[in-house]
DNA sequence: TTGTAAGCGTTATCAT
DNA sequence: ATGATAACGCTTACAA
């Protein structure tokens, strides 16, 4: 028999198909007996309930749609990891979609998943702010959905974010101790709130230590480590280079050690560096990377969580949830290691 | 209304849902105007057809699932991104697994997504044989998998995979030719075929040119960069370094470089390095890493076909597809530009 | 060209 | 504790 059905069990054992479905769901009355008896059966006849079926009668998909941006940085790997742990455990199926730092291939990405009829959505929304009134717009309506990472603290859903603020004026003020004087921001995308809040945080520092304007900059740059090298061929075209770069993040700062490097900056003597949402390659890099690190496993549990409890309890509160991380410093922005770090 | 069904849509245009369900499949005979008429009511009411209603009723899920052995390296997100989108494009969604390179895990995913009732399946496995009996009786009971790149060519099923002898070989006799005298392979797993497959083609090169026994030497690492450290620490602490690696992935590689240059190597004048199937990060580092590049975005697609052709041509040919790649030379592994890389 | 109705494999309500 | 049956939203023979 191909495809084992209730039924065929229920023809077997001579009972009808609501006691099998009831031996294969806790929630209902059922002799001990027969329910044993009913799954030692229906294993030897190779039965599993089928979840389409099981999906049209309870009118929910049990699939979760996660779209992400891109996969380029190990970040979103990480989360997508965990995110699919979490979810399967639950006994939900992700969807996933990444929208290649693309707005229209995020909406289409999203309005796939919501006729798919997704249950919820967790959403890192690409570089730019188009589709954020349609967002809003989904979320309003009570479509479960809970945003993480690249979204702004103001956005009126649930969110799973991260302090960029904190961690970044953190960075900076490191850069500032070890006597750097003149310290650049390469920051990324100016339509991407990641990037404003790294801003924030680089401004907040240099004004704190009251850094003239001349020795301060920030350059958008974008987020690949591509971008990084074209801004350094075209600093030193202008003999513009500071002392440090403080970089939106790793792949950045990757990008730019290697151009410093290619024309015989020394690293961290001439030209310090430093990252953010630390990756596995800024321990592998000569000198190493400083860098931020993002709970990152943690941010996406979270993010699962909320979004879970948001979908069996449809009136839960709009919860937003700030991380911090941890600033891991190395040889690529330290001239003294004698300096606290703090 | 909150969900539209195609009974409202039947209803407000008085006609019946059989109409409507064509009105939405080309398929059928259908009055040009009705349909059009139909459509556009649809799209007024909101009306999106129901995708699981859909899966059961023709007894399909129009889920392919997808296995993947890990995310850490961007071979995998990569060949993901492209089977999202060529199956997307297709019709179906995709079910992404990850293994963590752990093989009950692996177990687990397939037989998760089998009983989720994918309608095929592309599998690349983790290490270790284990699940390869359980791989081939479901391919024999005719279930579509292709296997992907992890599985050697002996496997009697559909699959893509790449040509690791010969570009293996390429790349050691590349190391022999840039006049390398001691050059030990760092081998990834005794359990993996494509370690298997790059050892074969390192010692086909290593023989051809007649290296005596004392010059070549195998040893197994494990797939990742720490893996690579460590080997190296080791080897420095035994007095064994020769001047060459030849490494079964640039993750390993980029490991050892690492070490290699913490201690005071030169790189590639004292010990050169080749990676393997080539990251982003070959370009990023000092020097650059010479690197094979495997085509990832055909061998996606590849498989892609060929399985979206067993699930619609049952009896469709068992094919095994075998890609070349191109060996990308850098400064890791060049002490002279003047000798022809082949 | 369109309508009727059975069927896909479950769950859930109502009887018994 | 168990059974009968409608319902979920669609496709598809068959009839008209």
């Amino acid at each position: 028999m191909i495809h084992v059905t209730i039924k065929d069990v229920a023809k077997r054992l001579n009972v009808s198909v609501s006691t099998v479905s009831r031996a294969f769901n806790d929630k209902y009355d059922i002799k001990k007996d027969t329910k044993e008896l009913i799954l030692k059966t229906a294993k030897e006849m190779g039965y599993h309930p089928n979840p389409i079926a099981k999906k049209l009668s309870q009118n929910k998909s049990f699939n979760i749609g996660v779209v992400i941006p891109e996969f380029m940085n190990s970040y979103y790997s990480e989360i997508v990891i965990v995110l699919q742990e979490f979810f399967i455990s639950k006994g939900y199926q992700v969807l996933l979609m990444q929208s290649d730092e693309n707005e229209e291939q995020e909406l289409k990405n999203v309005k796939t998943l919501i006729n798919n009829m997704v249950d919820g959505l967790i959403i890192a929304p690409t570089v730019g702010y188009r589709n954020r009134p349609y967002f809003i717009e989904k979320y309003n309506e009570g479509y479960p959905i809970v945003f993480l990472n690249r979204i702004d603290e103001t956005l009126p859903a649930s969110k799973v974010i991260f302090n960029n603020v904190k961690w970044s004026f953190f960075a900076t003020e490191h850069l500032i101790r070890q006597k750097y004087k003149k310290i650049y921001h390469l920051s990324g995308y100016n339509n991407l709130c990641v990037s404003s809040e790294r801003i924030e945080g680089y401004k907040k520092a240099m004004n704190k230590h009251k850094f003239p304007k001349e020795n301060y900059k920030i350059i958008e740059t974008g987020l690949l480590a591509e971008e990084g090298m074209e801004v350094i061929e075209d600093l030193i075209f202008h003999h513009d280079i500071p002392d440090a770069f403080f970089c939106v993040n790793d792949m950045v700062a990757l990008g730019a050690m290697k151009k410093l490097k290619d024309n015989g900056f020394k690293i961290p003597d001439d030209v310090a560096l430093v990252g953010f949402t630390e990756t596995r390659i800024a321990k592998l890099v000569t000198p190493e990377l400083s860098s931020v690190r993002q709970p990152t496993h943690d941010m996406a549990k979270k993010a699962g969580e909320i979004l879970l409890n948001r979908i069996n309890n449809p009136d839960s509160e709009t919860e937003t949830i700030v991380f911090n991380g941890e600033f891991n410093i190395r040889k690529s922005s330290v001239r003294d290691f004698s300096i606290p770090p703090i």
